[in-house]
DNA sequence: ACCACCGGGACCCCCCGTTATT
DNA sequence: AATAACGGGGGGTCCCGGTGGT
């Protein structure tokens, strides 16, 4: 009984993950989760008090999910701009099986800019790995590997480019292949916070 | 009764923008718009045939605003990271005071992924811009400004660079001294392109 | 000038004599109208005060028409039973070339059953119709040319029976071959009405 | 709860089967007929995708009543004159006690018109019926009682006039007496079929 | 005579969330 | 845990009519 309780659950999020991403949040019934997910909408509001708590839910795990890469990402690093490239391919996969899970980001970004309570908890993780990076880069500029730059604009940009990459996609996802253009526009910027020698 | 009209037009096209801005599309209401424009049902869907028709004028004239920038900027150019710093400024001015015209970009940016009439309204300037700075980067490389990268994936990176800080000034808008920030990001990967010296 | 105003007016007359009968009259909107007939809404509203005076005119044209028509068919008659028989082939007529004018009918109907002024205007001729016949068919059975029935019943009988197959040829007009329809039918009643001899 | 459901249900046909008899389908708001059932538009919806499903369904229960009627008409037969004139008095009583029941006909004629699929439901048993008639007279024939007409002639024809009385009696309610009208255009029409004996 | 423009009131449909019931 | 039924409040759209101007 619990079982099936917990499937309903996961259901109903599976449905409006692909709903939200495919016609956007607004355009999104209560109903046609339902109906997708094969769930009566009194199971709908017996599991979630609100269409925005579904919302809130996904967004939690898709945040948690990206912990979970980085921490991994993270975690077998050595040389810094070694480790940048590394996250690079990581992240072209990421682009690569996308279809799904990206377009509701932008859902996500759009109600964090409009509720403060979703863009608290937006804001928290976005800014740890901005540090994170800028600490990165520091270490890199210590141990020599890169050159003098502005760690936090060089962590910056890097999130940037990421972000905009990811709109990109988002807008045209057949265009490019995505691993070659993380990795070409991660060497650029690269290059840039690379010491040169005269 | 002819600038009558006109006037209304206009009113509603700005309240149309302002409320897109900041609700949201599907969150605003066509009875909203017309009582923030000061105007009746009857008026606007004489001079619109739908919602969406508002939208898309209101899209056609930010698109045309931007091409109109571009040629500005482009038209007083003389050597190429110069150029580009240039613009750099530009944009950042633009960031500073762009509460109201930069929401309602995510609003069309939606909107184009959905919409295969709005798509490709979208993407035609926006590869054209992609060429332009394609060309420019080349030029650089001609004359010796800019050193041997990919042309294609530098002027990819910088538009993915100031995407990406749209969306972040929009989440974020008072967080940064964006026209710093701009520059700071550009000299990065300027530094990335140019020659280096060995 | 005055041709001008004139034409407009047939014009308005007639499109809307085309659309009341295509889709009805509530579902015709007075801006279609007037597109078909390639005028403005002011126009319309120069020439009649209300969509209702439109549909009015038309009917009162309608029976207009109808009036004309018995008066050509009684001005020449003799024998009554010919009379009747020449009549349904004049209706049979009538019939097959109606997909326009026929409809119309029956939204003539359904307004006079709810508009007392149009009620009044519709039920005076018809009424006249009905005594007119009851009178031929009395002449009838003075000349010993039909038989002692009720001539109140037998002229209502045959109005009944030409509306009923009004609406039957509304509702599939294409499934039998109408003048003979008529006739077949007519000649039945009138058999019902002439003399035995025992 | 399931009593409440079904009593909504009928509540709901009843109120539009009211509504649209006394004011038309067009004219007849779904929150009119809500107001009227005392229903709330969430239940309407609930029970009805829409307001032409519910005039659908009322259409359905009306042409059941009608075969209901005949099969009870038809199961009691002797003589076949004998038992069209037991017709005309039901029907005479119909027409009675109809100022409910019969406007709506007109509706569904209307629509039956323009509707494909209307038409389909409604084209089925009005041949069934016409059928069923010639057979009897058929029938009649064989058995002597009647003469040697078209059988398909006369059964149109009794249909055609028991049709152009309805609409005469929408039109014109309480100007006769109905059972006697019914009785005495039968009585023609049966006059016009029973064999003559020279 | 004609027109563009405007006013505002519905119309049908749908939507999110609740309640009574199993 | 899950359901069917329900409550009402807009949603965009359209429509009929009137007004100021040509």
């Amino acid at each position: 009984m619990q079982q099936r309780s917990e499937e309903t659950h996961t259901r109903i999020l599976e449905s409006a993950n692909l709903l939200f991403s495919k016609n956007g949040y607004d355009a999104t019934g209560v109903a046609e989760i339902c109906q997708a997910a094969g769930v009566s909408k009194g199971a709908f509001y017996h599991h979630f008090p609100t269409k925005q708590a579904v919302f809130m839910k996904l967004m939690e795990g898709w945040l948690n999910g990206l912990d979970a890469g980085f921490q991994l990402m993270l975690s077998q690093t050595e040389d810094i701009p070694q480790a940048l490239l590394q996250m690079a391919d990581m992240v072209g996969d990421v682009f690569e099986s996308a279809d799904v899970h990206l377009p509701i980001f932008l859902e996500f970004w759009r109600q964090a800019m409009r509720d403060p309570a979703i863009w608290q908890a937006t804001i928290e993780p976005y800014r740890r790995y901005q540090t994170y990076f800028a600490n990165l880069i520091q270490e890199g500029i210590a141990e020599g590997s890169l050159g003098p730059v502005n760690p936090t604009h060089a962590s910056r940009t890097l999130v940037y480019m990421a972000m905009g990459m990811l709109m990109h996609s988002l807008f045209d996802p057949d265009h490019v292949n995505w691993p070659d253009e993380v990795r070409g526009s991660i060497e650029i910027i690269l290059n840039g916070m690379t010491r040169r020698e005269p």
